[in-house]
DNA sequence: AATATTCGTACGCGCTATGCGACTTAATGA
DNA sequence: TCATTAAGTCGCATAGCGCGTACGAATATT
């Protein structure tokens, strides 16, 4: 079940074996493994891949059909985000110009990206 | 973590080890290693758990109900932070894949200012 | 065309640690 | 007092995790 559902998510980000298993910072034989069914991760990895595929352990184990867990979340682009909630990178705090450079970062990354799926 | 949230619900129903253990279908010992925190439940135990004590995988291990409304400041280089609290950019949930990106991204800005300022 | 790189898949090995039964200790009741 | 139940710990056998490694096929690079 583990298996399918991690190949499923794999692929649907275009992630190839080496590269997912570089992000959990395991050896892609490892993470192979679990796609295979061959291995069942540890407790510990196992939280790291619902982490990374942005899913929750439950729908990874087949306890769930629903995509995502139930976590809070705080949206970054949201008014005065920074006034309600310090964010921090080594212990310095982010600004709101560098939190705007993020926000535009990774939307011409998710455009690009969508562009390249098109072909 | 799970140990504790196990030894927690487990004291709630007011059961004992054996029972617990009887309920699951394994060993006293086995399952008192769990509370313990001197084993760790395969994945299919894990499950087990999760049903018998109804509740979810995610809550065993964690991944739920962590994050506290006390917290003023929010750690991006946080390990295992999105499991914590997930961060949201135009609705959609950032990976841990583009804050990464967005980490080694402040953190190549804040050396080239550092350089600037030497002159 | 020849070579190099990337991809998914599979195997063997070392060693961790899981699951079990047996044992101890403490608390409760007949 | 003895029996019963609960909780906790220990040693052992072995299941299986994580790794390096290697293979064929596909793709990229020269």
């Amino acid at each position: 079940m583990i298996s399918k559902r991690l190949s499923k998510l794999r692929k649907e980000k275009n992630w190839s074996l080496q590269y997912t298993a570089n992000q959990l910072g395991i050896a892609k034989s490892t993470y192979a493994g679990y796609e295979s069914g061959y291995r069942q991760p540890s407790l510990e990895a196992l939280k790291e891949l619902a982490i990374l595929f942005e899913t929750s352990v439950d729908y990874l184990l087949g306890m769930t059909e629903t995509y995502t867990g139930e976590r809070d979340t705080l949206e970054l682009t949201g008014k005065d985000i920074l006034s309600q909630i310090g964010l921090t990178i080594d212990g310095k705090s982010l600004s709101q110009d560098e939190l705007n450079q993020f926000i535009a970062f990774i939307r011409l990354k998710r455009e690009m990206e969508a562009n390249e799926n098109k072909g």
